[in-house]
DNA sequence: TGACCATATGTGCGTTATGCACATATGGTC
DNA sequence: GACCATATGTGCATAACGCACATATGGTCA
């Protein structure tokens, strides 16, 4: 079962550890909470006004969890509860702070990143771009893992973007 | 500070995330532990005998850290503590069920990581391996930095390895 | 209308993987 | 031999979770 090119496999695997690594670095340098957390506030800054069950699908927690991440979110003054469709239900919105924390999370994610492709000419960046694309499309993948893979894309950055979201059609 | 193709950047960020997911889970199935104990089984499978100072450098973990994941490890009869160049440090080595339980963290991760690169064709594979190496390369990393980077890798797939690494000398 | 079940939220409690501060033992140096 | 560096291990705390449970709302069906 060996492939022959399980190189270039295991070269995927090194720059996805860097890769998260950075991102996550990032993201804690902004926010002092980790795990789904910087996600949740990427997510809700969508605006949708996404429920505690919605959320909790995309980030891929349990009820639990995902209720106690709010909590954190809410005791931070980034997040509020509102009303929902429900009366059981609430709707989850970012405050004026949870914006700009969610601005400086995209933008260190992006920054912590882009050092990555220096190595690379313009014209190779490019190729390895449509390379990922490819890769990314060709993930099989409900509605809600489209969601949770993209949980901390910057929506600006990802023109065209190779995975059919349709929460993203706003 | 926002280049022109942040999409290139965004989407390695997804694809990394994706990447790191699926070595998480493909090691969770194998060891009942996470965190960087799956790294630590493939480090100190490399025959070394490490001491508990130089496994916990690679990890990025505290003393004390590194000091509990290896009472994991030997609790579960995957790693020996044996006499070291010192008699204060010691020499993890892994046991017969350490090297069983590293195969399987090795083939796992790689088999989680192949379906990844499916789409492409043969000689596209052979393309992103090339860019992945370059953008390995260009790492500035010290020695240790490398170890880390490499932690989770399969030697024998790594062939020609673009992050030279002393430590792989033997 | 009321019984019943599904859905949504929140809470008590435990677990895992980690870090900090500290204690202890060995090694080297002056 | 005094002193400091190095290595290991321990007590205690923390962050981010999950499971089992409780509660409230909504819908359905007799």
């Amino acid at each position: 079962m060996r492939a022959m090119n399980d190189r270039t496999t295991n070269l995927l695997g090194a720059v996805g550890l860097a890769v998260a690594a950075r991102i996550e670095s990032a993201a804690r340098a902004v926010l002092s909470h980790g795990g789904e957390t910087p996600a949740a506030v990427v997510v809700i800054g969508y605006g949708l006004g996404p429920s505690n069950e919605e959320l909790r699908r995309i980030l891929g927690l349990s009820h639990p969890g995902n209720v106690r991440l709010v909590d954190r979110l809410v005791a931070d003054g980034l997040v509020e509860r509102r009303a929902g469709a429900d009366r059981r239900s609430i709707a989850l919105f970012l405050t004026a702070a949870g914006e700009r924390l969610r601005e400086q999370l995209l933008q260190g994610r992006l920054a912590a990143l882009r050092p990555l492709l220096a190595p690379l000419s313009q014209p190779e960046q490019a190729l390895l771009g449509e390379l990922l694309a490819r890769l990314l499309a060709g993930l099989p993948a409900s509605d809600n893992d489209r969601c949770h893979l993209c949980r901390l894309c910057d929506d600006r950055a990802c023109t065209d973007c190779p995975i059919p979201a349709d929460f993203r059609a706003g």
